[in-house]
DNA sequence: GTTGAGCGTT
């Protein structure tokens, strides 16, 4: 006996009614279409005035005591699409950016279970229901041309990553399962969650921005480079709040100080990567584009992500919105961004980098791509990195001390600061974490949507060095 | 033309 029930996005919203199938629950798959990233639902129970969930399993919402009833069920979604209230008081921010939508970025995911008939045409066509396709592979034996099993695809939009990997797939007459690449999980989350702090004065103490920041969100590490080096980095539990602070100039202590995303160390090994010293702190470096070459973007078929290893495309750096039209990915010399702040910021990134770079970083950990949106509809909107092989390299390969000023932008972002090496977990902080994939240690993150069968637990762990 | 847990030639 199918029946309609009715559902909300949120509390206040006009209720839409969706089919249920004869057992009586309702598909996921018909939640999602209708909401967009929504992972399931939720009512409130008359009798405490509570919220609970609604059971889901198999990709289907169960009704409560087996009646929908006629009450409203809000949807539920992933994490929070947490709507920010600055609250501002007498420390507010003071600029507001453009802010584009404190959305997540998309990644690659892989999609596992294919059938070995399966092509990329057949993935093209089967997920661009869930929304714009930048990037279908399917992984082949480069002999016989056979799939492996297995491929990639990369939507342009989150909420079509979300709903992509809310439920199982049935491809060819397989069901096939969609998940984050193990490559990447823990960067994602990890990188969202820090900010860089600019400007800040000698004066904050990692106290102080912790007790500032606190009432965005949990803080769950601060790190004050020693000696003062005029930044800090903050992390936050949540990624979202992280992510909507991104742009904005607070205030603290008296001092205007700038928000941007944190950026991960180059995985350049020998490619001088970011700029160490910066001497002086003037001159724009050129920063060599050499990822031209990646952007063939074609419509059909698979292709190479352009965006190069160890880029961040654009984390966020509001700053340079300001750029005049400049075309973005040929150079981002500092000479068209005339200004001290701006200039203070990239000798500050470049100090970050060098800061941060003596410790665990993201570079061994083999992070590689994670361009972030830095492609979208096929633009490249990343910024020139000056890793080594750029054209006109000023302070050549790899030394300290190079054209800082070449590469992107964007401080470091290590993992919480602690000694080299592997040996600290997260050094204590919650969620703090670090080394993934092979060198897992303990930790248990419980990160990612669900149904995810963690498969990285048992990995062997084969380490790095 | 076989296989079915996994993690990406560039």
């Amino acid at each position: 006996m199918s029946q309609y029930i009715k559902v909300v996005a949120e509390d206040g919203d006009e209720p839409l009614e969706l089919p249920t199938e004869e057992d009586g629950t309702l598909l996921l798959t018909t939640l999602s279409a209708q909401f967009p990233g929504s992972c399931g639902l939720k009512y409130r129970n008359p009798d405490t005035g509570t919220m609970r969930g609604i059971r889901l399993s198999d990709g289907r919402l169960y009704p409560p005591d087996n009646d929908w009833g006629k009450q409203v069920f809000f949807c539920v979604f992933p994490k929070g699409e947490g709507k920010r209230e600055p609250t501002v008081t007498v420390e507010h921010p003071i600029v507001k950016p453009p802010k584009s939508s404190s959305r997540q970025k998309c990644s690659d995911l892989i999609v596992l279970g294919l059938p070995w008939k399966s092509t990329e045409e057949d993935l093209r066509n089967y997920f661009s229901q869930f929304g714009e396709l930048l990037m279908v592979q399917v992984k082949k034996d480069p002999k016989t041309g056979q799939s492996k099993g297995f491929g990639f695809v990369r939507f342009a939009e989150y909420e079509s990553q979300l709903k992509c990997m809310s439920q199982r797939h049935m491809i060819d007459g397989r069901w096939c399962d969609v998940r984050i690449p193990n490559s990447k999980e823990g960067a994602q989350h990890m990188m969202n969650r820090k900010v860089f702090v600019g400007r800040c004065t000698e004066d904050m103490t990692a106290e102080d921005l912790r007790q500032y920041f606190a009432k965005f969100g949990e803080v769950v590490d601060v790190f004050i480079p020693k000696p003062f080096r005029a930044f800090a980095f903050v992390s936050f539990a949540d990624p979202d709040v992280a992510q909507s602070l991104c742009g904005e100039d607070h205030i603290i202590k008296g001092a205007s100080v700038h928000i941007s995303g944190a950026a991960p160390k180059s995985n350049e090994k020998h490619g001088g990567g970011y700029g160490g010293g910066m001497g002086g702190g003037g001159g724009g470096g050129m920063g060599g584009d050499r990822r031209l070459g990646g952007s063939n973007h074609s419509h059909l078929g698979s292709y190479t992500p352009s965006y190069s290893q160890g880029s961040w495309g654009h984390v966020a750096r509001p700053g340079s919105s300001s750029n005049p039209g400049s075309s973005y990915g040929n150079n981002l010399g500092l000479g068209n961004l005339g200004l001290g702040a701006l200039q203070l910021n990239h000798a500050m990134l470049a100090a970050a980098q060098a800061v941060l770079s003596g410790q665990g970083g993201w570079g061994p950990l083999g992070l590689t791509n994670q361009g972030g949106a830095g492609m979208q509809g096929g633009v490249v909107q990343g910024h020139a990195q000056g890793g080594g092989g750029g054209t006109g390299q000023v302070g050549g390969a790899g030394g300290p001390g190079g054209s800082g000023a070449s590469n992107g932008d964007n401080p470091v972002a290590n993992t919480t600061p602690a000694p080299a090496g592997f040996g600290s977990v997260g050094n204590g902080s919650t969620g703090g974490f670090l080394g993934w994939g092979g060198t897992q240690a303990t930790e248990t993150t419980t990160h990612s949507p669900s149904q995810m069968a963690s498969w990285g637990s048992t990995k062997a762990p084969t380490g790095w060095n």
